[in-house]
DNA sequence: CCGAATCCGCAGTGATACTG
DNA sequence: CAGTATCACTGCGGATTCGG
């Protein structure tokens, strides 16, 4: 269980030790979206096999990055939950992200999308020079995937379901989500085509989807 | 050779599935410093495997991060490089590396510092709202290693070997290196106490020690 | 059902030797 | 110098099983 050395004293090869495993970053995104319990990220890390969860979340709960939660009773329930240090790493995640995401083509086959790589997506994505003056709440949804973005005094605040309060504009994703979005964001769709091909339905003010392009952009 | 898919649509999976496998990101980093050839690179990384130095450059070569450039005659030598793409990386392998330096303690047994990584660490924990107004040239010895770092116009500029021009001031570490430099970017040593205590031998500017200090922070 | 532990086949890694 | 070749080993992927 120890973890691979790379003999350097360098701070790239101790975060590396730390969170380079494979889909060890993958957990980390997840929970930098909120709090998950062991079956969740199961759910939301295609393909992961349990033991390799298993070890990771032990690795990263050793080494001060994840907390083991027990909730009180009746629940019982296990949470796992990054903890300060953890979160120190949410910089670090989202210009990884974004730089993925600059690459992202096509969907290959079988390729899922959940929740929190869609949260991740916006905040990685998110223009905050672009946010001046602007006060909005969209809901976004594909695939049984449902999530909120709020921009409000230049601040991005994103969530996973139904937005808390009622959204300016909801934007639905035809037929199977992401490749649309993503290119909205990346800017080889226009708004108005989105729309008139059918890609995206929208509810609420149209004016808002140009303003969405705006603030999310590769 | 087929790179191991994370199953997701999401820009996060994406840049994992390119430099997440084992070694990459401390090749992305010697990089990053400067172009390198082969053998450069296999000094610079400690233990690595000669073949998966090999596999990775091919790999990253392929994904568009790394150029394999052939040097004219007569020197007729294999030099890698960053694409444009890869030198993208730049933000996100610094804050990875800002993150691994503030887990820094002891440097372990048989650990070495290379100048690629010290000067990583000068780039990651530069702090540029402090650097308004100061004109300087540091030039820092360790174990063999010189490398120096100029701060001008508010922006850093690094590289490995002596300072270009004559630097303000030169500091040398003793006995070996870089825990003296990272208790004194810590705060856990203070710049008069290392010099009392023989960490550090200046040469020029005494002052300049300080200004190092306030600059270059985890 | 949640939260894993266990087992197995295999691909990727580590160490060393070797070559154009 | 710039890699390939070989081989032992270990971590990963996939499936199953198990206790609370």
């Amino acid at each position: 269980m120890r973890q691979r050395a790379f003999g350097q004293y360098c701070g790239l090869a101790r975060a590396l030790e730390v969170v380079g495993e494979r889909w060890a970053l993958l957990i980390v995104r997840d929970l930098l979206v909120r709090p998950r319990r062991y079956t969740d990220l199961h759910e939301g890390l295609p393909g992961i096999p349990t033991n390799v969860l298993s070890t990771r979340l032990k690795e990263l709960e050793r080494a001060g990055v994840v907390e083991r939660r027990l909730l009180p009773a009746p629940d019982r329930a296990v949470v796992y939950a990054l903890t300060e240090d953890g979160r120190a790493l949410d910089e670090a995640v989202l210009l990884l992200a974004r730089w993925g995401a600059a690459r992202l083509d096509e969907p290959r086959p079988g390729e899922i999308v959940t929740p929190d790589s869609l949260v991740m997506a916006l905040r990685s994505t998110f223009r905050r020079e672009a946010a001046a003056g602007v006060s909005v709440t969209w809901e976004l949804r594909a695939d049984g995937v449902v999530l909120y973005a709020r921009v409000a005094n230049g601040e991005l605040h994103t969530g996973v379901g139904p937005a808390p309060e009622k959204p300016d504009l909801v934007i639905a994703m035809a037929p199977t989500g992401p490749p649309p979005l993503r290119a909205l964001m990346s800017g080889e769709l226009s708004p108005q085509a989105a729309v008139a091909d059918g890609l995206v339905q929208l509810a609420g003010r149209p004016k808002l989807l140009t303003t969405f392009v705006q603030l999310f952009r590769i």
